[in-house]
DNA sequence: ATCATTATTGCCCAATTGGACTAAAATAAC
DNA sequence: GTTATTTTAGTCCAATTGGGCAATAATGAT
């Protein structure tokens, strides 16, 4: 009565995926349910079931859940320096407003794709987990470092106010994630859904505009700061 | 060999507590653990626990878990309104700007003080739980219906570039509750403690000027944008 | 004084959790 | 072909989970 049809137990005879696109299934759906529910609320038997694995599979490939936790992290990283090192690679001549114009658009850009990401570190940043400091020092401090390097040069400029530059770093990032984080928030408030290719784009343009308010250029007079910021706007960025 | 010293089973001699403090207990530790580890997080016997409380009494107060949530939410909002109600009163004859600028100092002080607010939103914005409709009807769109006037108005008199208003309302929010939500983070990556009253006050003041970028007054020829935007800062706000 | 209600605890339960261990097929090494 | 290694699945376990329920002291009503 207990074996009926029961399947024998190991290796199953499909191994059509390779392993390493079984490992990668794993850290996508780990990282989509960590992002999700948290550290504590994602369940490793339902990472394994979004990977199409088995429970016990998780704990071969990485040993416990904060190791898959960190791996999962690890990759996004990766992914994420390989993404803004583009941006930052193209436009290496350029003069330096233009060039923090065009950063912070590819930023914006990760941020829509990848909505984990910023919802990962809400939820971890708090407490004393060991993961707040493993994010602190693998994440946050190269990030920043680079970041505020550029916003220095354009406060030197006269192209940003004189802010506090860790304040402005934290406002910036914070201003371009915002909506993708809420993205279901905003779909219920709103009725717009934030993956959307031209969200994203007004978004940038907003935050972008918001940022920098440069002078159309030269000496003369100018109208009202009214009517500047109107045509500012309506240049598209 | 089972009873010992069993303590009897029913209410206990000390009711020294009023029930209304003991309510109150539980809905403040049922906020810091939904804040901290997210809904399915946190463990209704540890919020229990935290409340100097047994686990069944939560369920005799609050039926069931997500009615726990909904009033922990619900008692956040009032506080969160009463709140803001003394900013908006007391500045009720203002002009515009000097408006605005106490208003977000207040909701920059109200997020230092309940970071739980924005990690909570966070946390419940994605997918499709009734927790995020909730939120959308009880908190969002009432919140932002306010705000969109008064940035509407600043706009208008050329106090604000003229942004689409949803975005604006979600850049503000965030560059404002970031650097509290992710306090942890800070404390590890700068070693500063969010929770001191005078990073709090930088805070705003960094949020207004970067909102805020009047011109001094009258139509002299004016400095270079640099030299304003720095004379600007160094002005406080 | 008696009785109903309120506020609280202790104990029980079925389901779920992270993890340990075992079984076995696929693959590589010889 | 045999053997060792890698990769997978199934089973068992102790702890924890949200929730159900009975017991009982405090409080209030009569």
């Amino acid at each position: 009565m207990t074996a009926v049809t029961t399947r024998p137990r190991g290796r199953p005879a499909r191994t059509a995926r390779p392993v390493e696109e079984t490992r990668s299934a794993i850290l996508d759906a780990a990282l989509k349910l960590f992002s999700e529910r948290g550290f504590e609320g994602a369940a490793m038997r339902d990472i394994a079931a979004l990977a199409s694995v088995e429970h016990s599979l998780l704990r071969y490939h990485y040993s416990d859940k904060a190791t898959l936790w960190r791996e999962a992290l690890s990759r996004l990283i990766t992914h994420m320096n390989a993404h803004m090192a583009t941006g930052w690679r193209a436009t290496e001549g350029m003069p330096v407003v233009e060039r923090f114009k065009v950063i912070l658009r590819h930023y914006v850009r990760y941020c829509a794709r990848h909505p984990e990401h910023a919802r990962i570190m809400v939820q971890e940043a708090v407490g004393d987990s060991d993961r707040v400091a493993w994010i602190a020092e693998q994440i946050v401090r190269p990030q920043h470092r680079g970041l505020a390097r550029l916003l220095q040069g354009l406060m030197d400029q006269g192209h940003l106010p004189r802010l506090p530059i860790r304040s402005l770093i934290y406002m910036l990032s914070a201003a371009a994630q915002s909506p993708f984080t809420l993205a279901g928030e905003v779909r219920h408030a709103y009725g717009v859904d934030m993956s959307d290719a031209a969200e994203i784009e007004r978004h940038a343009d907003a935050l972008i505009a918001l940022l920098i308010r440069d002078e159309v250029a030269g000496p003369e007079p100018g109208p009202s700061s009214a009517q500047r910021a109107m045509g500012k706007t309506m240049l598209g960025l």
